[in-house]
DNA sequence: ACCTGAACACCGTTCAAGT
DNA sequence: ACCTGAACACCGTTCAAGT
């Protein structure tokens, strides 16, 4: 049966062979080698049948770069805030950035900001969710004193931008791949003690 | 004369103008609006002209992305390194973000990691320049001992990947644009006093 | 409800030929 | 040296028609 299933002429579950398909070829061409009538072609589909679940080209992005703010949230879902605070804020850096440079092209995606309306929700649901164990991560550091006060969120956002910025810059080459590490360390300490001398 | 020259054979200096136009393009419709043949259109010359002055589509992305960081290093021309730390330091910050945000499209395109080889010359001599000046603010206040010591370098590309990242965040909608500024000011206290008490 | 096939209006790139 | 026009192999999107 599984075997004619993809010769048969309802395919069954189309949309979610389309959107695995879609993040493969991301990963393996980039945004640009993403093509709607190659992806039906390598599904065995006509042309038009993606049309049914993805209105166009751009709702399909959306639902990738969804998939991957999914995947993000549950990168972290194994980090603890246990222990001197310095330890989880690096391992929450050291899984932003193994997830940024895993997943660059998703990434950018993810980041792109051409979200069509209809994908807010959905899209803002994953959003939410992937940056909560930054945010309580802060939230818990507070409680022991060891994060200044201030709204939890912005203070999350602040330090994760800094990591974003840092995969940005470690992917387009002005930083050299070979020192993520070293220049991960420094970023978490920057944020912690700060540029000013103590 | 410069009323006929546009409808002449010879364009004159049909590489500028493409440059030009595309730009103008890029930021009315982003890159994905951004077509070889409409350009060609747009200046009243064949679409295969082009060809002769940008190898192709990618190189002219490219010749795009070296006038931005070209631009880059002209807005923080006038970035001076005197007075207390913290002013030159946000300065710095505004400058950047206001570039960020005020050419998004281009920024996006800036660090798209896409460069052909071919590009790296020119690319890699903008860049150095774009960045010159925040590495001279780091390492003058470095002398004046505001500035904890380590390599300028190193310590102003992590502070300008917080902005990096802050400004992605910004153009995501992830942090709302109307409170760039509050973010702005936050990010640069974070950066220079640390997220840890004193 | 889901998919096909043809049609339409686009692309980027190449290359002989024109000026 | 620079540009044109035709040709080629692609796109995304739409829509009547098929199952």
């Amino acid at each position: 049966m599984s075997f004619t299933r993809a010769r048969s002429y309802h395919h069954g579950d189309l949309r979610a062979e389309l959107l695995q398909r879609a993040e493969a070829t991301l990963r393996e061409s980039g945004v640009d080698g993403l093509s709607l009538r190659q992806l039906a072609r390598d599904i065995g589909v006509s042309h038009a049948a993606p049309t049914r679940h993805f209105r166009d080209k751009q709702a399909l992005l959306d639902a990738i770069a969804v998939a991957g703010f999914e995947r993000l949230g549950d990168s972290f879902e194994n980090l603890t805030s246990t222990g001197s605070f310095t330890e989880p804020m690096r391992a929450m850096a050291r899984t932003y950035l193994r997830f940024a440079t895993d997943n660059a092209e998703l990434l950018a995606l993810m980041f792109a900001r051409r979200y069509s309306p209809v994908a807010g929700d959905a899209m803002s649901r994953a959003v939410d969710r992937a940056f909560a164990t930054p945010i309580a991560l802060i939230a818990a550091a507070q409680d022991r004193g060891e994060i200044i006060p201030g709204d939890p969120r912005r203070i999350a956002l602040t330090a994760v931008a800094a990591l974003q910025g840092l995969a940005t810059f470690l992917g387009s080459g002005l930083v050299v791949a070979e020192d993520a590490d070293a220049w991960l360390d420094e970023t978490v300490a920057h944020l912690m003690l700060g540029l000013r001398p103590r």
